[in-house]
DNA sequence: ACCGTCACATACACGCAAGC
DNA sequence: GCTTGCGTGTATGTGACGGT
C-alpha cells in the first residue's frame, strides 16, 4: 500500500537529478535521487570498510547526507552484502562505461558484441573509418564466425539482424575511447613534427619545466615464457600475432635521475593465486594476456595516487610511445603529465630508455631464465624438451620482479640512458655526475658485456648439446653480437601495436569467455585494504632489502626483494622443492649423473669453451678461487662415485643419494657462476667499452667512492 | 548514410516494512 | 543494528521510424 505515497509526476521524470533545484527538505514534495554508479557503490564499500564503527547507518547517514545519488539502509546492506560480486563487475569497468554502469548490461549475443568492440577499438585506434553498413556486416560475419556456421546455410534467417538503433547504442556505449583516440590523432603539434631534430627540439622545450627527477619515461618489454629457439613454434592456435597468452608484458617507468621509481606494470594471463600475488598492486591480470587501456589507466592512476599521497606539490611527467594501449584519459591525474613521442618518426633511436636501461633489464632477466634452464636440464631428467624450456608465469614473474628490485638501485645506468639520449639538458647530468667523460657520441648505450658473455656461453653449450629444436631464431654464433641481440630481443616478445585480423579477435574473445567466474573467493582480504596497498607502489624499498647473492641460485633469492617472508608457501617455491622426490628412476640416473658432472669437472669446463677461440683458458690464468673450485668438486666427485659404485649402498642410502645429487647440481652451478665469472672478467678487459653491472651494484658507498674520480670511472666501465 | 527518438521488453536492483 | 520478501521502478538492450 506504501507504494502509492508517490504522486504519479514523480514517477513521469525520468531523470529526477537533474531537476536537483527543487529544495530536498520539502519532505512532500521529495524527488527521488537518481541510482548510484558501480563506481559509486565501491566508493561507498570503500568508506565504510575503512571507518573506523564499520557501522552501515553510520556510513549510509555520511552518504545520504551527500545527496548525490540514492541510498537506503536496505540497499546499502545488500552492497555490504554483495561486495565480492560489485568488486568482481568493478573490475571489468572499461573507460567507456565506468562513469556511467549501473546495471550489468545482458547483451543478446555478448560475445558476438565483443568482437565488434574489438574491431571497432581497433578501426579508432589505427585512424580508419568504417562504414554503419559495414559495421553491421562484420556483425554478421562475427556471428558465422563465432557460431561456426558455414557460409553456405547463409540465409537471411540463422543470423539475427541489427537495426540502426541498436548500432546508435553500440556507437554510444564507444564514444568515449573513440573520442579520446581522435583527440589524439588530431593532435597537431604531435603530428607536425617531420625531423629527428625537431623532436628533440620539441620536447626539450616541454620537459624544460621539469626536474630531471621529473621527467619520467616508460616502455614495455615481454619475455616469452617458452623462447622460439628452444621449442618450435606449435601453432595451436590460429593467432596471427603472438600469442599472449605465452608472455608476461613487463612496463619499465623510470626517471632521469633514477632516483625515484614505480614498480614496472606486469601484464600476464596468470590469475592470481595466493595473497602476495593479490597485494601486488603492479601485476595486473588479463584474460587474455593482453596489455589493455583500462590495466594500464589503472596503472598511471596508482602511480598519480602515490605521488599525489605522498608528495601532492609533486609533478612529474612520462614520455610514451604511440602504443595504443598508452592513450588514455588524462583529466584525472592530478600529478602526472603524459608526453608522447611524435608517432610520425616512427621509433627512431632517441627514447631514453633505449640507450640502456631496456637491454639491461633483458640481458638480467634473460640470464635468470637462462639459469634456470641449466637446473631444469641437469635435475629434471625426466622432463621433455618443451617442459624443460618453459616457463611457468610465477617463476617468469618472480624473475622480472627480482631482476627489477636489484636493478633500481642501479641509478647511474637509468641516468646515463637519459643523458646519451640527448633529450634533456645534459649540462644537469653533467653536474651530478662530474667525472663522466662523455663526448657527443650519440650511439653509444649501455649494456652488460659481462652478463652477455655468460648467456653467450650457456647459449653455446645448449647448441653443442644440440638442445635448439630451431635455429631460426638464432643467426650464427661466429656473430657474436648478432646472437646475442636475436637472443635477448626475439621479433617474438616485441611490444608494439598489431593489427588483429577477424580470426584472431575470434579467438582472443573465445578466450575472454571461458569459464565462469571462478573468482568469488576470498576478495575480502584485498578489498579491506586496497587504500594501504595502493601506497607500496610507488614506495621505495628500503636500502636493508638490497641484499645481493653472489650465485645465480634463484630459490634464495625469492625469500628477499618485495616477498614478504613470513608467507611459506610462494608457488617457485612449492615447485622447486617438490623437483626432486625419491623414485627408483631417479635413483637410478644418480650414476649416469655422477659420471657426467665428473667428465665436466675433470676436464674444467671443456664442455663450455669448445668454441670459444677468441680467449683460450687454462688453469693458470684463472683466478685461484676457479681452481680451487674444481679441485674441491673433482674430490668430492671421486669419493661419491667410489661410494656409490656399490649397489648396496645406493639401496640403502637412496635418500641420502638424492640430496648428494641435489647438492651436487648447486655446487656445479655456483662454480660454473664463479668460472664464468672470471673468463668474462678476461674478456672484458680487452673491450674497450663495457658496461660492468655487477661493480656497479655494489654497495651505495662504494659506488659514490667510484665516482668521486676520473680515473676509478674508467675503471668501472671497463 | 548518418543521427536521434520512441516504444517496448526485460531483468535487476530499489525501497518499504517486517523479521531476526 | 542487520537481513529479507515483495512489489515495482529504473536502466538499458532492441528494433521501428522519421528527419536531415
Amino acid at each position: 500500500m506504501s507504494h502509492f505515497h508517490f504522486p504519479p509526476q514523480d514517477n513521469s521524470c525520468k531523470y529526477p537529478d537533474l531537476m536537483n533545484t527543487v529544495p530536498e527538505n520539502q519532505d512532500h514534495n521529495r524527488r527521488r535521487l537518481r541510482r548510484a554508479t558501480l563506481a559509486e557503490k565501491i566508493k561507498v564499500l570503500d568508506w565504510h570498510n575503512n571507518s573506523e564503527r564499520k557501522c552501515q547507518q553510520a556510513t549510509l547517514q555520511y552518504f545520504h547526507d551527500l545527496g548525490e545519488f540514492a541510498i537506503t539502509k536496505s540497499t546499502m546492506n545488500r552492497w555490504v552484502l554483495n561486495e565480492k560480486e560489485l568488486r568482481q563487475d568493478y573490475k571489468n569497468l572499461t573507460l567507456n562505461n565506468n562513469k556511467v554502469y549501473k546495471t550489468k548490461p545482458k547483451f543478446k549475443d555478448p560475445e558476438v558484441n565483443r568482437c565488434l568492440e574489438l574491431l571497432y577499438d581497433q578501426i579508432t585506434n589505427e585512424n580508419c573509418t568504417i562504414t554503419e553498413r559495414e559495421l553491421i556486416q562484420r556483425w554478421s560475419n562475427f556471428y558465422l564466425m563465432f557460431y561456426n556456421i558455414p557460409k553456405t546455410d547463409f540465409n537471411s534467417s540463422t543470423i539475427p539482424t541489427k537495426s540502426n538503433g541498436w548500432l546508435h547504442h553500440f556507437k554510444r556505449r564507444t564514444a568515449f575511447k573513440r573520442d579520446l583516440v581522435k583527440r589524439f590523432h588530431t593532435d597537431s603539434e604531435l603530428y607536425s613534427v617531420r625531423t629527428l631534430e625537431d623532436e628533440k627540439l620539441r620536447l626539450k622545450n616541454t620537459l624544460a619545466r621539469y626536474q630531471l627527477s621529473q621527467i619520467y619515461q616508460l616502455d614495455e618489454v615481454s619475455f616469452k615464457i617458452n623462447p622460439t629457439c628452444f621449442i618450435p613454434n606449435h601453432q595451436s592456435n590460429s593467432l596471427t600475432i603472438p600469442d599472449p597468452a605465452e608472455r608476461v608484458t613487463v612496463a619499465l617507468c623510470v626517471n632521469a635521475t633514477g632516483s625515484s621509481v614505480f614498480a614496472p606494470l606486469i601484464v600476464s594471463d596468470l590469475e592470481p593465486s595466493n595473497k602476495i600475488m593479490k597485494s601486488l598492486k603492479n601485476l595486473f591480470y588479463s584474460k587474455s594476456g593482453l596489455l589493455t587501456t583500462e590495466i594500464f589507466f589503472k596503472y598511471l592512476k596508482s602511480v598519480n595516487d602515490t605521488i599525489a599521497q605522498n608528495a601532492p606539490q609533486e609533478k612529474i611527467v612520462i614520455l610514451l610511445d604511440d602504443l595504443y594501449t598508452h592513450i588514455v584519459p588524462q583529466d584525472e591525474f592530478t600529478n602526472i603529465e603524459l608526453v608522447y613521442f611524435a608517432p610520425s618518426l616512427n621509433k627512431l633511436d632517441y627514447y631514453p630508455l633505449d640507450f640502456g636501461v631496456i637491454r639491461i633489464f633483458k640481458t638480467e632477466v634473460k640470464y635468470s631464465i637462462m639459469q634456470i634452464f641449466f637446473k631444469k636440464l641437469t635435475i629434471g631428467m625426466d622432463q621433455s624438451f618443451s617442459k624443460t624450456f618453459t616457463l611457468s608465469k610465477e617463476d617468469l614473474i618472480s624473475v622480472i620482479m627480482d631482476t627489477w628490485n636489484t636493478m633500481k638501485y642501479n641509478t647511474m645506468l637509468t641516468s646515463t640512458s637519459f643523458h646519451n639520449s640527448q633529450l634533456i639538458p645534459s649540462f644537469a647530468v653533467l653536474n651530478q655526475h662530474r667525472s663522466m667523460p662523455f663526448d657527443s657520441d650519440v650511439s653509444f648505450s649501455l649494456r652488460d658485456t659481462n652478463k652477455e658473455t655468460q648467456i653467450v656461453n650457456m647459449l653455446r653449450v645448449i647448441q653443442e648439446r644440440n638442445l635448439f629444436r630451431n635455429h631460426k631464431g638464432l643467426p650464427s654464433r661466429k656473430h657474436s653480437d648478432l646472437y646475442i641481440d636475436h637472443f635477448l630481443f626475439p621479433a617474438e616478445e616485441k611490444v608494439e601495436n598489431v593489427h588483429l585480423q577477424d580470426s584472431d579477435i575470434i579467438e582472443l574473445v573465445r578466450r575472454e569467455h571461458t569459464g565462469i567466474d571462478p573468482d568469488l573467493e576470498s576478495g575480502q582480504a584485498s578489498s579491506s585494504s586496497i587504500q594501504h596497498n595502493i601506497s607500496q607502489i610507488g614506495q621505495p624499498e628500503s636500502a636493508a632489502q638490497t641484499t645481493l647473492h653472489p650465485t645465480g641460485s634463484n630459490e634464495s633469492r625469492y625469500l628477499h626483494n618485495g616477498y614478504p617472508q613470513d608467507q611459506p608457501t610462494h608457488p617457485t617455491q612449492r615447485q622447486h622443492n617438490t623437483n626432486i622426490v625419491p623414485s627408483p628412476l631417479t635413483t637410478n640416473l644418480i650414476m649416469g649423473e655422477l659420471d657426467n658432472l665428473k667428465s665436466q669437472r675433470t676436464a674444467p669446463h671443456s664442455a663450455m669453451l669448445a668454441n670459444s677461440n677468441d680467449v683460450s683458458m687454462n688453469k693458470s690464468s684463472a683466478n685461484g678461487e676457479t681452481v680451487e673450485a674444481t679441485e674441491i668438486g673433482k674430490l668430492m666427485l671421486g669419493r661419491l662415485k667410489d661410494f656409490f659404485s656399490l649397489p648396496e649402498n645406493i639401496n640403502h642410502y637412496s635418500n641420502s643419494a638424492i640430496q648428494f645429487h641435489r647438492f651436487l647440481n648447486t655446487y656445479l652451478q655456483e662454480s660454473n657462476d664463479l668460472y664464468m665469472k672470471s673468463y668474462a672478467n678476461q674478456k672484458i678487459n680487452k673491450q674497450s667499452r663495457g658496461y660492468n653491472s655487477s661493480q656497479n651494484l655494489e654497495q651505495p658507498s662504494k659506488r659514490r667512492q667510484l665516482e668521486g674520480t676520473t680515473n676509478s670511472f674508467d675503471q668501472f666501465m671497463g
